[in-house]
DNA sequence: TTATTTTTCTAACTATTATTAGGTAGAATC
DNA sequence: GATTCTACCTAATAATAGTTAGAAAAATAA
């Protein structure tokens, strides 16, 4: 009844494939390649997953679900009195976390997502979908409390800020730098912007 | 002399590989697929290259020079007493616009960089520094200026704001967009933030 | 121990790939 | 008109891919 011995491997073929997927992509990544790096050989495989394609929805289904995770589990932390941009903040530095420190899954469903077989996209599109929602969520409440300015389009803001972050996996290297800096830099820019001196529509929107 | 004929296959070649790269990343389009595009057979490819990699060499290569090209000509547009900042406004415009709207080359180049053989990688490297440090110029200049506040990384400054650009590729639909929204979008988020009020640490800076 | 089930391997199969060798039709040149 | 060159094509090659079938080994149960 105990099947531990099956686990671990099947753990094993998915930790590879999300750790190959990401540095070279799906089409070059080979199951020869992935059975080697979890110490199996390539036929082995199939007794775990029926196909390649099954792999690789696995392993983007569980990229999402431990961003969404981490984001709660911080939100969950957050005292009762913070405020909606507080707990963007929070969202920014999890996603970040995810995405760059406990990475391959995360990393790997943001490089190969646009380059993968359009059958496994579809499927794994909805979960995507609820992973924007949850960000809109979370922007509108912000935005709804005058927290931020009502001009801003929300559909917008959550793309290129998480366009930007995203980014980050193309260059971010854990080993020239800390994490830090990374999330103040965003929340800098994105809450504050460069500029050293409001402009008039700013200020108009101060007056208001 | 006259190899005019020939010209046009080649271009022909290219402008395929772009737009299939662009769409299915380097590994999955085959130069069957490529050929069938440029209205050719697959062995007919190696008249005018020599392998696959040296396609996609003059395709990543182009693609930036595309881009750099836009930038310069917008630049060099502006009237004589344009800040620093109206130049990155035009280089956020021109990045924009070649990456979304004629943007085979440009946008496969941001697209499947991280997912091709390294030694095309290697080579192409030195173009993509050189754009990097045309805004690395671009953003020093508005801060020594004092346009861009003189606590910002500029670094990552160009980093993000180039991320969160380029992501627009993965998500922009032409077909259910202007352009122009995008633009404003950036800027807004970029140089003035979405912060509805000014928080103590800008107000602070603004003192000094 | 023996029997059964779970897990892994070996060795092949088929399809597809980039690449190459050699041919061909027409245009250009002599 | 004969020759050479240009721009392709056809057909084959060798390598590699995902996948499968069946045997071997390891673990578990009897």
């Amino acid at each position: 009844m105990n099947q531990k011995k099956s686990d671990i491997s099947r753990t094993q073929i998915l930790d590879a494939a999300a750790k190959l997927f990401r540095k070279h992509g799906y089409a070059t990544t080979t199951l020869r390649l992935i059975a080697n790096e979890a110490n199996l050989k390539a036929g082995s495989i199939y007794y775990y997953f029926g196909s390649k394609e099954e792999i690789l929805g696995e392993v983007l289904d569980i990229g999402i679900q431990r961003i969404i995770q981490a984001i709660q589990d911080g939100i969950n932390q957050l005292p009762a009195n913070a405020t909606a941009l507080d707990k963007i903040r929070v969202a920014i530095r999890e996603h970040l976390h995810t995405l760059l420190k406990y990475g391959d899954y995360t990393s790997a469903n943001i490089r190969i997502y646009k380059q993968i077989p359009s059958n496994v996209r579809q499927k794994h599109r909805a979960l995507r979908r609820t992973y924007a929602e949850e960000w809109d969520q979370l922007l509108n409440d912000a935005q709804a409390q005058g927290e931020i300015r009502k001009e801003v389009d929300i559909t917008l803001l959550r793309l290129f800020l998480l366009g930007a972050m995203n980014s980050a996996a193309e260059w971010y290297n854990p080993r020239r730098g800390k994490l830090e800096p990374l999330f103040e830099a965003v929340t800098e820019f994105f809450f504050d912007g460069i500029k050293s001196i409001p402009d008039k529509r700013q200020a108009r929107d101060q007056l208001d």
